[in-house]
DNA sequence: GTCTATAGTTCGATAGAC
DNA sequence: GTCTATCGAACTATAGAC
């Protein structure tokens, strides 16, 4: 029987490092730009480090994405909690900063299963909550739930300020001024008019 | 001065099977899928073919582009101009078939330069047509321009579709039949029930 | 925890023969 | 129009020393 393979531990100073010059690749270069040489250039370290904590470059990808979808979920429950959830929620949504690294994780995840499998299984998560989240607020607005169930309002917000962002990176604008105002008009109607800070 | 390199001509089938290996390739697994190697093995000829077609891959992976955009152009032309323009394009538009694929432009868009300039000029002009030929069938349904906006209509049908077609590819659904429904009540409204074969 | 060394692949692109 | 042959470079992953 050979010696098992050794991994580093969680804890390690030197596996955060990696898992942010990771992220930052995939933002500047794309998952093309990741490999165990090029991580391990940018860390400063020699590249079979790489392997030393992430066996393969799948456990590297899943690292970067489990990191930031903890953020992320923490982000939007504190959101939800808020006086205004719909605009709170709204204004995260159509941050950039995330969604030029969720395009990747898409397009990996769309021919790699075990990414996939992952992704999905938090995205569903993620959604579930915010559901719970949210139906109790949206009732005291007078929604009445049949009509505009929770989890649409929820899948159109999701959708419409990622497109919208996803446009934005690649330098297609058209329409979208319109857009925002047709959503603050409907914001308004909720939750009053936008202050200072939010515009 | 050195003899300039031969390139060969848009008319050939070779070229046309090239493209549509490519683009097999790049919706089985991901634009890292394709290389000249790759690309020529599937097709059944060899390496340096591929570079007297398309003298670097950047240029494979824009015929490719410029070959669905002009496919889709026409589709969507053809659709504005039918009898329930709402609903054809919301049918067209759901169709997972060309999402994968448009995953993957964006995604090599967010990094290559000349991939994303191309796709950007496309993307606008897309719209700005649908937004010529929606306008005045927008009108006949009593919508006023100055509150709902041609255009803003086309920012939502267009990624609140591509959201839920990519959401479905990863397998992730929580509140899409909801979604499915209320925009079915909004269609509904404006072009009457659905037939049979829409749904 | 970090390194050297290396095996075994695959890649983009080109020159030039047929 | 298609090929052979090839250069030079990058890649993943592993074994084992320090």
């Amino acid at each position: 029987m050979p010696t098992p393979r050794r991994i580093g531990t969680e804890s390690s100073q030197t596996r955060a490092e990696l898992l942010d010059t990771t992220e930052r690749l995939m933002r500047e270069g794309g998952y093309a730009a990741v490999s165990s040489r090029t991580v391990a250039k940018e860390t400063g370290v020699t590249p079979a480090l790489i392997h030393y904590y992430f066996p393969t470059l799948d456990d590297l990808f899943l690292a970067v994405f489990r990191r930031g979808a903890e953020k992320n979920l923490e982000r939007h429950a504190r959101a939800l909690g808020s006086a205004r959830p719909l605009r709170a929620l709204w204004e995260f949504s159509i941050e950039p900063a995330g969604t030029a690294l969720l395009t990747e994780f898409m397009a990996l995840a769309n021919h790699r299963k075990t990414i996939r499998a992952e992704i999905a299984e938090y995205a569903d998560r993620f959604r579930r909550q915010q559901v719970e989240l949210l139906t109790s607020r949206l009732e005291d607005y007078g929604l009445d739930p049949d009509d505009v169930p929770t989890s649409a309002v929820l899948v159109l917000i999701a959708t419409v300020s990622r497109g919208i962002v996803m446009e934005d990176l690649l330098g297609q604008t058209t329409g979208h001024a319109e857009t925002l105002a047709l959503i603050e008009r409907l914001l308004a109607r909720y939750e009053g008019a936008a202050t200072d800070a939010e515009t």
